[in-house]
DNA sequence: TTATTTGCAAACTCTTTGCAAGCAA
DNA sequence: TTGCTTGCAAAGAGTTTGCAAATAA
């Protein structure tokens, strides 16, 4: 019953309280991207006990420990995922919501040796691509 | 006296207050990326009827039509700028704060290219490099 | 004239915080 | 035990909105 940042947690020396635990929890188990919000009502499922304020004094916390990554799409609300080894970028359905994750080390390539030859060292980015369904095709599906 | 957003505004057919006219001047002249606040002290310099709300229900309605670009870098408030003819992404200063524009081809090509693989035709996106100046070298200044 | 727009203040959404009580180590 | 954590409710930031007065066309 530990789940993964639980465990990523312990590590680095951070009381586990219940709370925590079980927002670990939530946050392991989520393949989206939840908001808060999203957080806060899967989370009083398990535990009826977690309050709002909780929830976001967590995600503070598990964000600058870097086990949990800040996301935002544009709508107001920040995202969070659990932060993986292998960097990504989203692509985000307009008409779904649905965020897809995809990696393309070209497009990396690139924004390091924009950044650089505007004099800058790239220390962070932020792709998202918007973008609608196409008709089926022999795509790759997954 | 009209600004260059004022103009594209009256094409439209948009009804012209003096509240409308001097924050399309407002806009229309700033080079950065003001957040609404930063409209709203620009253009009580000019005009000092202007209300926050009305600052707000212009910015939307410049955007709703489209001569109005909204960004969001990140730090809790919205930015904007005068719509402009050639696309182009920002390379936020993290020291600073100061955006800095520019273009680049093949980074646009590789996006269309991922949605198009992942299924989705590309309707928009948003890239942001963030990155700390690098100690001078003979690199293109501007 | 008349449908729109404005200023004001109140409301709203998301997020943070002060404080006394509760709890992990 | 004791300092960190919690729940609650109130406060904050940024943004939106209802309403009566003002105004562009």
């Amino acid at each position: 019953m530990t789940s993964r940042i639980e465990l990523k947690c312990r590590e680095k020396g951070l009381k586990m309280t219940e709370q925590r635990r079980t927002i670990a929890a939530v946050l392991s188990d989520s393949t989206d991207h939840p908001d808060a919000a999203a957080v806060y009502r899967r989370a009083i499922v398990l535990d009826p006990r977690i309050s709002m304020a909780t929830v976001y004094r967590t995600i503070r916390l598990f964000e600058d420990c870097g086990v949990l990554e800040k996301h935002d799409f544009g709508d107001g609300r920040s995202r969070y995922e659990e932060t993986s080894e292998e960097h990504h970028d989203h692509l985000i359905d307009i008409s779904t919501g649905t965020v897809i994750e995809f990696q393309n080390d070209e497009i990396e390539r690139i924004q390091r040796e924009v950044a650089r030859q505007l004099g800058y060292e790239l220390v962070d980015h932020r792709l998202e691509l918007y973008g609608s369904r196409l008709p089926q095709e022999n795509e790759d599906s997954g």
